[in-house]
DNA sequence: TTGTACGCGTTATCAG
DNA sequence: CTGATAACGCGTACAA
């Protein structure tokens, strides 16, 4: 902030009033005569004053700012989760300040979000290690997990999405109504809770339908359409037979799609492959892609809403689970 | 933040000397005793101490924060911009602060981003009005502007890409290698740079290859799947004939192919699609979509450096123009 | 209804 | 090399 400027001082001198009185009415902290605060307002507007973010925060110890930590900011997962967390932010009067932790461990001591910028944080899984957590927790810094369940039982509140029964719905899905019995599962990152419990999920449906479980169908995607594609070309060379794919996650299918299509393999015609977010992109493949639509902006927004409470001292549900359902396309084969 | 921390004095007492030395060592503003900057230095570590961000600033002047300013975070234009940005500002050491200015009007006044939060700021296309940014300009705050020129030609430097003959190469590779003649243009937002300097690259084209220009194939698509959708079956039920679409951007070329598949128009073959900027699913679209490659990602970083510059003091130049180039796929009829 | 004066946590200046 | 101490701009008792 170069050029310093206008104070409060400024307003009060230009009105004729005190600095308390411009505080009175830029806060409506306590009656001012309509006069005066009309007075103060033509000041305001006259000289352009805009508070000064850091004073009014040191003084109020209030930053109407919240902080959302994510471990990218690209994918197209993320567009409508940042979708739904600005919208949510924009209707609280807040302001958003973000910080992704790709792979930066350089900096992982800098505190970027924290109790001395922000009112609270969103936090997406992975993004921040259990000992910061814990810490945050332990001074009772407002904290709201998304898709990502609290370390050592913290009592810290989560929004999530409803991955088990969802993965399990779309794999009894190509079991039943495809008859597929040999289903590829790509994994998203190590230790990613989605993951775990989409993999959970398709381990029930198996289950469910007595169809024998192989672990060679379990390869390792991380959510990542090169690594999917990668991955793909190996189960491929290394001669596994499989009918169908479980892509994990939306991204990966077009990794799987492209390793498909370079093999020679028609899809849904031999292999069907369905994946799992219901991305923007998910109706535009070839073939539109069967997922599992998951509510990510609403996720986003909630997350907002449930850390504003938090804020404000309000108590909130430890975990919010949104429901996720079966969108049929035609990769799996449906409406061929 | 609510419950409040140890601050500098509370580590200047754990060690043994006073707060002006805590801060020294902090910034390395000034030399200190070695042992005395390592007793700081444990005394920090074990308090878990974090400066506050709203005094330092307070009192420095910086915010050690830039803001982005955009009409919307959702769009996967805004992909690569975002991944971009949050590089260059990490790489400096820096945070970021986003704001959207969609449809907000009640917030118009609020002045979410500016001199009195950030150190300077990135302000895309139609997300600030030309008075406030007469007035930043005025007080000498950093700003850059991205894909958009200055109004009132004032001297604040601009990050954008080579628009017109991007836009003028591709035409022209629909008119000279496909044979096209009647090619639809969907124009952007009104008032929008980039969809102006794409409609003058599409006139160029056409001039350049004597080809007649008929208005009634300029329609508004928005830059949006649906008004792009909408906007092309508006043009089918009207009657208008042709056998091209140019759809200014990716994300219509989408709603373009939509509305062309439920009228039974094959693409490529009747009717060629190409569009602008190249993003991620432009690939996975069927066909895969002929474009003009965009550096969006290079953008960001390039904005952010050269606002970083600027807030050091230093010159820039006044406009940074990243080259486009055609990226041929199936969609325009090539590859087939 | 209004004004005075103190404190928020840090940087920076000035003595020592 | 180190320590007091005056800003920084604002909110908020407390007093009037």
């Amino acid at each position: 902030m170069p050029p310093s400027h206008i104070t409060i001082a400024d307003v009060a001198k230009q009105a004729g009033v005190s600095i308390a009185t411009v505080s009175r009415v830029l806060n409506g902290t306590a009656a001012v005569d309509t006069e005066t605060a009309e007075r103060v307002r033509s000041a305001i507007a006259a000289l352009n004053y805009v508070p000064h973010a850091a004073a009014r925060t040191l003084a109020s110890r209030r930053t109407d700012t919240i902080g959302l930590l994510l471990p990218e900011i690209s994918g197209a997962f993320f567009q409508p989760l940042l979708r739904g967390v600005e919208a949510a932010v924009g209707e609280a009067g807040l302001n958003l300040l973000i910080h992704t932790t790709q792979s930066r461990p350089e900096n992982a001591n800098r505190r970027p979000l924290g109790e001395h910028n922000t009112d609270g944080l969103l936090v997406f899984t992975e993004s921040l290690d259990a000992k910061e957590l814990t810490r945050l927790h332990s001074i009772g810094f407002p904290v709201v997990l998304l898709h990502q369940a609290p370390p050592n039982s913290l009592n810290i509140p989560v929004v999530t999405i409803e991955n088990q029964s969802g993965a399990q719905k779309i794999v009894e899905h190509l079991i039943e109504v495809h008859n597929c019995r040999r289903i590829v599962f790509l994994q998203g990152p190590e230790g990613h809770e989605d993951s775990t419990l989409r993999e959970k999920g398709y381990h029930l449906a198996l289950k469910s339908c007595r169809i024998p479980f192989d672990p060679s169908l379990i390869v390792r995607g991380n959510f990542d359409r090169n690594a999917a594609q990668a991955a793909l070309e190996k189960i491929l060379a290394d001669g596994v037979t499989f009918d169908s794919v479980f892509t994990g996650d939306d991204e990966s299918a077009i990794g799987v799609l492209v390793a498909l299509r370079q093999a020679g393999r028609r899809v849904p015609e031999e292999i069907a492959i369905v994946g799992f977010d219901d991305s923007l992109f998910a109706n535009t493949l070839l073939p539109p892609l069967t997922t599992v639509r998951a509510p990510t902006e609403q996720v986003g927004k909630q997350a907002v809403r449930q850390l504003v409470r938090i804020i404000q001292g309000e108590e909130v549900e430890a975990r919010l689970v949104l429901s996720t359902e079966l969108t049929i396309r035609q990769s799996c084969g449906c409406l061929a």
